[in-house]
DNA sequence: TTGTAGGCGTTATCAC
DNA sequence: GTGATAACGCCTACAA
């Protein structure tokens, strides 16, 4: 805005004494013209202080700009404090050539506002873990982007990038009641945008608007009978630490917590301690995500894996090729396994 | 680029019978006309499948896109790895009105490229610890694209924060010797961009390219006389680990590590446990930025803290001004404390 | 090898 | 209130 009036394609050309389209092939088709045309141009150009063709002008002759935009279903701020997400973020940006930026969407509410979405110059759209009902995502299909949904549930025309959920909560569970647990608590992720936190009921449950988290609680539900559930707003580990301090003050107890992240575990893990109840001895502890976190906390974490990196780099990759045209193929679905660790015992 | 030709202006105009400027109006101006020709054109908008103003377009015409282009020093991925710069990305991120998105730059090798800061659509950008010498700092000068500079030198006609790393440094170090220690060893970052680890020379040190990270080896090298010095390629815990294995093992063996950041410290602590070797007990440890994980350790880390949300604000609040037009005022330099915690006792 | 002419989709300035 | 008309800065056939 305050940039000042600067030379143009235009101005150069003047300058030079040649029309606009040379100059412009001097920068974008060198081989279409002389080498000292070229070389006279280009230190005129320098000469004048063009800075060469402009970003904008550009894309909008070529109907292509190069900017690959993440919306976020969180704020902006749950991409960095997240190790989860930030893995995934991580190997979505390495995956992107050098020559596309990432266009980070602010989410507020529910995911970017409708009115961000419509002003960004964006190629086409990663979806990361919006409420199924995003303004954002309307809006996205609205203007023809081409989108790639990352934990959400598939629209028509988008590409998807999955992960068996359910089958990994489930698993998280059955290895805990497989060792004996019968009191299991569940340390889970917001169900709606709207910042909730405390006991859940089934009917909250059934209105889940997050993808994600309606998987895991259908997976530890598949195998736990009506366990006591304490809803976080957020990923952090506060939010568990506090979850954990209701569910470990039940009665009767539980001694074992399955969580929708390590993050909430390690919450959790904190809570036992301020509880003075020891892990695995007291409470077993289950995670989820595997992040680095896990395997350094004392005790290591047992915890249900999930292939972040490759859920980032598949998602770049779809991006990339929906921008090259192609038409979106069936869903990739990523596998869970199970990591035990020394965070679960016997009861 | 796949987009097929979509509906524009001229097509809702055509369709309702009025002109192009009206519908923009329609859009950015409602007040200018009547709220039932608006009506009408919103509405036929809606079936003809527009989809609003394109944001390129809009963009040319108003010179003005609304992205804050970030420059990071390293690969994207450290701003997603790297907790302390991820809480600065984050206060930032949170500071940027809705209105203006986060442009990520991917750096390679010593920042982005300068083709891709040539293609990139920015109206600022905002550099963050990159190399003195960064070729996408000389492009955006001659883009004339207004700059903020993080933990960098400043640059003539950039606005810039800064922080006081050579006296946090300084504070680090004088803390261990007034505890006593004589054999201090030094886990630092990187000195230039070219991935090399391992034990550095004078020379070398003297030639460092970041800012950052001399600053905070002259604040050492103000206190400690010619100590054992490990250069990480990166600020990874295992590098930290990696780095404090080797000092650790020097003879005689130092009885206390300053670090460059807490997840050296934190893979220093590592290291010292893999040795057999208790923290404060036969070595202390001295973090840096004092981010959550440096609290959640055991023993908590002793650290120098800056206040990392606040140089992610004011490093928006500075693009925002500038791209309001406002000449760059002085650094804003930011305060460096010691917290004291457990990690560190008298030798 | 170089130039001409016609887009790309908006916004801004004035008249009417 | 509404409508011409001229930018905005560049790209790309196609003609020369």
């Amino acid at each position: 805005m305050a940039r000042e009036r600067r030379p143009t394609l235009d101005t150069v050309a003047r300058e030079v004494g040649v029309s606009r389209a040379t100059v412009s092939n001097a920068y974008n088709r060198p081989d279409q013209l002389s080498a000292s045309l070229r070389e006279r141009i280009i230190s005129t150009a320098a000469a004048l202080g063009y800075a060469g063709p402009d970003p904008v002008a550009r894309s909008l002759a070529k109907r292509s700009g190069g900017a690959v935009a993440v919306m976020l279903g969180h704020r902006l701020s749950a991409a960095f404090s997240d190790p989860a997400l930030s893995i995934v973020l991580d190997s979505l940006a390495d995956t992107l050539d050098v020559e596309r930026s990432m266009l980070l969407m602010p989410g507020v509410e529910g995911g970017p506002r409708r009115e961000s979405v419509g002003r960004a110059h964006m190629d086409v759209a990663v979806a990361y873990s919006l409420p199924d009902d995003a303004a954002a995502l309307a809006e996205v299909r609205r203007r023809g982007v081409p989108l790639v949904v990352v934990d959400q549930p598939a629209l028509p025309g988008s590409a998807m990038v999955d992960v068996a959920d359910r089958a990994g909560a489930a698993l998280a569970a059955s290895h805990v009641v497989a060792l004996g647990h019968r009191e299991v608590g569940v340390l889970a992720f917001a169900l709606s945008p709207d910042d909730r936190s405390g006991p859940v009921s089934a009917a909250r449950i059934s209105s889940s608007r997050y993808r994600v988290t309606r998987e895991r609680m259908a997976g530890y539900l598949s195998v736990l009978d009506d366990p006591p559930i304490w809803e976080t707003p957020g990923c952090l580990r506060d939010h568990g630490r506090e979850g954990a301090r209701w569910l470990l003050t039940r009665v009767p107890r539980p001694t074992a917590l399955v969580c929708m992240s390590d993050e909430l575990a390690l919450g959790a893990l904190r809570a036992a301690h301020d509880l003075g109840l020891s892990v695995p001895g007291d409470v077993s502890l289950v995670g989820y995500d595997d992040t680095q976190a896990a395997q350094w906390a004392d005790p290591p974490l047992t915890t249900v894996r999930q292939d972040l990196t490759a859920k980032g780099r598949i998602a770049a990759e779809l991006a990339i090729s929906l921008l090259d045209g192609a038409r979106p193929g069936p869903a990739r679905t990523l596998p869970t396994t199970l990591v035990e660790r020394a965070s679960t015992g016997p009861r």
